[in-house]
DNA sequence: TTCATAATGTAATATTATAACATTCCACGT
DNA sequence: ACGTGGAATGTTATAATATTACATTATGAA
């Protein structure tokens, strides 16, 4: 992703968001097209007002938007679509918000984990095997099946911390 | 606990539940004796009701068992209590079921970590250093201080898996 | 006992999400 | 191009979760 460029993994202040959107647009479609599914135009419009930052947003702030674009929407509109887009990985669930953000992996299989400033609201998706395998060890010694994971860090990024902009 | 004695982590079938609630409550009236706090009964029974079972159960389940015993309740006398509760480590939320389950590991400071099993609802609290320590290392490279965690792993756990009872 | 504060009661409402059914759209076979 | 069947969306209503604001009551400390 773009933001991969700079210092930290967090999203910072002048990374050039344009092409995060547009390569998650693009890896949308690629991956509808090789699975025969419809990325449909509202879902599209859905997909990439999620994609506006990097902060997780709720399902009415999306409703709302996507009424003042001038199409017909009620609370299923939304919600059919983050179904779809969530269901083929597209954008994550944030449990401990209500809130979707894109996901920023799509190229691999990965279990959602997420550090979330309460400052700016941004979230950052971090991949580490050795979360991975810590839980997978614990997993198999209950003999518990993973179906689906929630990890969500939540706290004050580097940038809020050492008062960039705010 | 009681069910540690079983032999995998997960709550099981036979265990002496008894003694996790009575565990539990006296840990509570230790904990707030020793910290000033005042364990009203409306508290307690609210940390009762939620120790009913080791599976995670929602405030308006709670709002109706308290009425039902008699004691005049709306939404915030729940929620007052559950956050009094959560806000002391008695109890944890589970964001991705908007349910709220009694803390397993009262007598030390830890970041709550839940396995979940879909099909029989019961909550398993975890402690695992390798995911503390996995999950400090990254938000040290990241410079993120972390405030809250959520870790909820969802899935099917052995004895459903192997057809027990159910 | 009195007072200040904490806890609870009460009414209204906000926020998030789903159910149920009607309509429209689109890919497909003809 | 035409009709068809299933997927997608529109529409209305409502469920489920949570909070705000203000009134009243209970509690412990001075």
């Amino acid at each position: 992703m773009a933001f991969d460029k700079h210092k930290g993994l967090f999203p910072t202040a002048g990374h050039d968001h344009k092409t995060c959107v547009s390569s998650a647009l693009e890896g949308a479609e690629r991956y509808c097209r090789e699975h025969g599914l419809r990325l449909t135009t509202l879902r599209r419009q859905v997909l990439e007002l999620v994609w506006t930052s990097h902060r997780p947003v709720g399902a009415y702030a999306l409703l709302e938007q996507i009424s003042s674009e001038g199409r017909k929407a009620a609370p299923p509109t939304v919600y059919r679509s983050l179904d779809f887009l969530m269901e083929h990985g597209l954008i994550h669930r944030i449990a401990s918000l209500n809130a979707y953000v894109g996901c920023s992996h799509l190229t691999h299989n990965h279990a959602p984990r997420f550090f979330i400033c309460d400052q700016c609201g941004e979230a950052a998706e971090l991949d580490d095997p050795a979360i991975d395998d810590a839980i997978a060890r614990d997993a198999e010694k209950l003999g518990f099946r993973i179906e689906r994971q929630t990890l969500e860090i939540s706290g004050i990024c580097a940038q809020c911390e050492n008062g960039a902009i705010a």
